[in-house]
DNA sequence: ATTGAAAGGTGAGTACACTCATATTATGCG
DNA sequence: CGCATAATATGAGTGTACTCACCTTTCAAT
């Protein structure tokens, strides 16, 4: 994993990746995401070749894979954005963190699902893999990985605070891993969601979270 | 769609797709998705190419094309064989279908892990894609559409069942399509599954369908 | 049997993601 | 500055899924 140092040149290491060049590779990287997302979102996944994104990055299209190990990986890279975006947008809310559970996780979906719906196509070819836990079968990045693991992480700490309130009974890790699979759950239904402005999907997400919020509430989770 | 017509001779009309032809076909396709299968089975999905494939069946790689549209849409022939045969399976089972619905789906899934367990890596390749619900963005074979029917039907009408016997409340289609994902979420499960005999995600499978219906019997459908 | 047309087969060709041997550039050190 | 070394860039090359223009076979009608 690449070291996130900032300009200023380092004390002297063995091993020191120096200014410049540390600079370049940041700059070039958020060059070609740009561009990417950009001919992502105009011509479709599909449609866009990693030929034109690196010429419009002006790069050599070797250089793309240095810095991003397939296509679909950069496809990624755009969504560990969004969600590390959704993230910080949810700390941002003070309001919304005194909420209840239900409203909040309705939140997030409903802000996720507002933010990525330009690139449809796009969410269709690579965001359910990315939800999916990572197995030695899916040759994934380490990187995307991580992104698994800090929105998971994330989830986990909201339904720690709801249990603290004693809205929700312990559940452990395993919750964050079910509303993960619940997000994709919604997601393909999204996909699929020819109503106007979407409406079905948030019809389903409001009712199914109060659901569930209320099943767990109501009953424990050990049965 | 190609009909479904028998070996014989159909009675004079304007497009009649006659004996020999259709028959050749048919024996075609069963080639090709054996020599696949094989293939599939000994070196990976990735490590098989449409050229061996091709070879191997006798026929130029072209006419492959002709009989699926893409390498993954000959996965999910494979896939709507063991589909199909799960569904036979379970008709022929009769002590089965005086059994409990939580017994039912667990059977249900437990037989497909089993049939589908030498075969991990493929199934990580395209299962999960199947069970999703098909979307304009998904170029998939309108085949495997139907297979998603069949089997979304298949379970409708289990839960029908169990309905007349006041084990669940009315649920309508709904039912079908969740537990639909459902199936999908054990076998994301099941392939991450490092437990000898995979037997965390048996744990789990009967665990969480008795839970379902519990919740389903105690507490109803409409909150 | 002949024939015209439709179904089906063919494989060289294409497009595109990705690799790798080589060239270029940045950097630390004397 | 000049040099050695490591980091990075390059683009021709490769492997492979998939296409398409053409060829062959089958069939019904005569």
């Amino acid at each position: 994993m690449p070291t996130r140092t900032s300009q200023h040149r380092p004390a002297s290491s063995s091993r020191p990746t120096s200014g410049r060049r540390q600079q370049n590779k940041q700059k070039t990287k958020q060059v070609i995401l740009k561009v990417a997302l950009d001919l992502f979102s105009r011509k479709g996944f599909y449609r866009t070749t990693t030929k034109e994104i690196s010429r419009k990055a002006g790069i050599a299209e070797g250089t793309l894979f240095n810095y991003f190990r397939t296509k679909e990986d950069l496809a990624m890279y755009f969504m560990e954005d969004q969600i590390a975006g959704l993230i910080a947008w949810f700390q941002g809310e003070k309001p919304l963190q005194r909420a209840s559970l239900a409203e909040q996780l309705f939140a997030i979906i409903h802000r996720h699902l507002e933010r990525v719906g330009p690139y449809e196509e796009f969410v269709g070819a690579v965001y359910l893999r990315m939800l999916q836990p990572v197995s030695k079968l899916n040759p994934l990045s380490l990187d995307t990985q991580a992104l698994s693991l800090r929105y998971l992480r994330f989830i986990r700490d909201l339904l720690a605070v709801a249990e603290e309130r004693e809205e929700i009974p312990h559940m452990g890790d395993i919750g964050a891993y079910i509303f993960a699979l619940f997000h994709m759950a919604i997601i393909t239904y999204w996909l699929y969601d020819q109503s106007k402005g979407k409406e079905n999907t948030l019809a389903l997400l409001d009712r199914s979270l109060k659901v569930a919020v209320s099943i767990l509430r109501k009953g424990g989770w050990n049965w």
